[in-house]
DNA sequence: AGATCATATTGACAACTATCGATATGATTG
DNA sequence: CAATCATATCGATAGTTGTCAATATGATCT
């Protein structure tokens, strides 16, 4: 498997944040505007608009201008792109999740493999 | 799902950084003393320490001395956790890697689910 | 015990981050 | 077009990060 490890450090870096951890997992549920997700904390419009800016550049996150208001949605392709390359760089051998989680392996459908 | 996004801060943390990000992968290969990770990068011996400290304390490494020596190995319960954490955040709803991924699904063994 | 090897800690420092209030931009609405 | 609403940018600032050389600690081996 070829890595290019530099390439996902600033998606990694995006959510290594409780904020935006925490914006990615309200944007799973489906497109919020950035007034929607201001309410949910308490921080600045200035400072939220920070936190956009670094999950729109990082990829995993989408945003168009609708009007007065900017869409947001979740880049799903990259935030599986991501879970896949953390997926096979954590997971080449013997304690590979593919063999000891069986939580993970019945519980979901989705958990596809690691190699 | 109830998440405890800051519990998982420090560990995204540890892996937003290359050099962290390759020895993980490295350690993904089996045990590793520090000496040998040291001669994979063009960094002083205090800055890997550091990195290990940062790996260690984040839980996603193990760390154990033996006699002189460090040995690491990656903790893979913990980077499974955290790989099960990210796949629940990001993969609630219609676009999710369940659906949508026949690469990992059909490449790996492992990938189990979402929800 | 003294020398040596492997690793950790300390102190210094430049770069980067998260935050805010103030201000600017861009769109909508009267 | 003026007022207003939604968002972005700027400047300042405190805190964090990654790095090194120097030093300390802890283990091994004469």
């Amino acid at each position: 498997m070829k890595h290019s490890y530099a390439e996902y450090v600033p998606a990694i870096k995006a959510m290594s944040d409780e904020i935006r951890l925490k914006i990615i997992y309200m944007l799973s549920y489906g497109e919020m505007c950035a007034c929607d997700i201001l309410e949910e904390f308490s921080i600045s419009q200035s400072t939220l608009s920070y936190h956009m800016k670094i999950l729109t550049e990082s990829g995993l996150v989408n945003g168009v201008r609708d009007g007065a208001w900017m869409r947001y949605t979740l880049n799903t392709e990259r935030t599986n792109e991501l879970i896949e390359f953390l997926t096979g760089i954590t997971c080449e051998k013997e304690d590979c999740i593919c063999k000891n989680s069986n939580k993970i392996k019945t519980d979901n459908p989705c958990f596809k493999g690691c190699d």
